[in-house]
DNA sequence: CCAGTATCGCACCGATGACTGCTTTTATTG
DNA sequence: CAATAAAAGCAGTCATCGGTGCGATACTGG
């Protein structure tokens, strides 16, 4: 008899700046507090529960506001992880499908190996549902295709796109999540190096 | 200043059989009752928020057995991940790697397919912290490690465990729990002669 | 069949989470 | 600079969640 709440106005549907509305300056300081609240929250894992009274205590902003602008946890922790995972790194360029790879996979492999990271995805998985799930993958999907239709304009034949997710994205997700197996760079390139067979790594010294 | 109960009893530690004490009729049955209860509540995904009362009241248990037994949702929800993930299903044994890999993995696409599952699973990472993701994949390890072992002693040179994991498993975890996109069995397969280069399918039709 | 004990049900309390009108502040527009 | 409307703050209500002490119950071993 809860979960929905047909009487909220909220103008922007919580996702970046309300549409055509009011991007204004409070708002925005707002919703970057909210936002670092939640972080953190999610990170201390002090099993706090993540309550939104909770998050805004710590962002310094009435729980009105949170209940208004987003109107769940699950809502909220979806909004942040897109803007968590969406325009955060930028595709690497290095020539090759290799390299550019290899850099993208170990990018990858820094950003999953972050605790907090890991905790906010968990998090929003959890409480998120379908479309949590979604918002933990952000550009990625972009991301890749670019690289590959880069390549494509160069020349060589390239591994399609869902063949480059099992390979790539997959075991990094899936390890980062489900064990607690360290994601080293060498290992990234690893699975590079088996989606891409022969010739030789690109990227000899890493960074 | 929560999270930590120093005065429980809880005589078994909320897993399987209490170990050597009741492993009695009541006690089974109450357990089955609050683990059907979760599977039921997770799959309606009515967004219930999944609290100990509402979880006891629809077991027809009262919600003091269930604070003893189990601390805390994330516990219970790796107690139930836990037993719903291990000892599932057998360990094909086809004769070879390949067909074993194959069947193993269109049985775990299957599992993973079903909604309800699913949202076990979400459920489990967001309140179970590291323990609910390790539930998440019960036997998973042991099993494939069996199936390489029987083919190491068939002769064969068999790809690592951790190969494997990348190539099979993460795959299918990623799809279901990350993205919408259908876990077919076709698809199954082509991970598994991703994995195997080279000779022709095992198993012409599935199952 | 009986004693012993683990386990469950019941009544109860404090704390706090979810949600609602109303007022006040702040950003935009002319 | 003034008017307007959106968004945030405030106070307060209602429901219910988390947790405890005690008595009743049912399982186990002799």
């Amino acid at each position: 008899m809860s979960s929905v709440s047909p009487s909220a106005p909220r103008t922007g549907p919580a996702g970046a700046p309300p549409a055509g509305s009011r991007p204004g300056g409070r708002s925005a300081r707002v919703r970057a507090a909210v936002h670092r609240a939640v972080k953190e929250l999610v990170a201390d894992e002090s099993g706090d529960a993540l309550t939104i009274p909770v998050v805004a205590a710590r962002a310094g902003v009435h729980a009105t506001t949170v209940y208004r602008r987003w109107g769940s946890v699950g809502e909220l922790l979806s909004d942040v992880a897109t803007s968590r995972f969406t325009g955060g790194f930028v595709v690497p360029d290095t020539g090759s499908l290799r390299g550019d790879l290899e850099r993208y996979a170990a990018n990858m492999a820094r950003d999953l190996s972050d605790p907090d990271t890991l905790a906010l995805v968990r998090a929003t998985l959890g409480s998120g549902g379908e479309q949590g799930a979604a918002a933990c993958q952000g550009d990625r999907r972009q991301q890749l295709a670019a690289i590959l239709e880069r390549e494509e304009a160069r020349g060589g034949g390239t591994p399609s796109l869902d063949h480059l997710t099992d390979a790539l994205v997959a075991p990094l997700y899936y390890r980062a999540v489900f064990t607690d197996l360290p994601l080293a760079t060498a290992w990234a390139r690893d699975l590079v190096a088996r989606l891409l067979p022969d010739e030789a790594p690109q990227l000899p010294a890493d960074r």
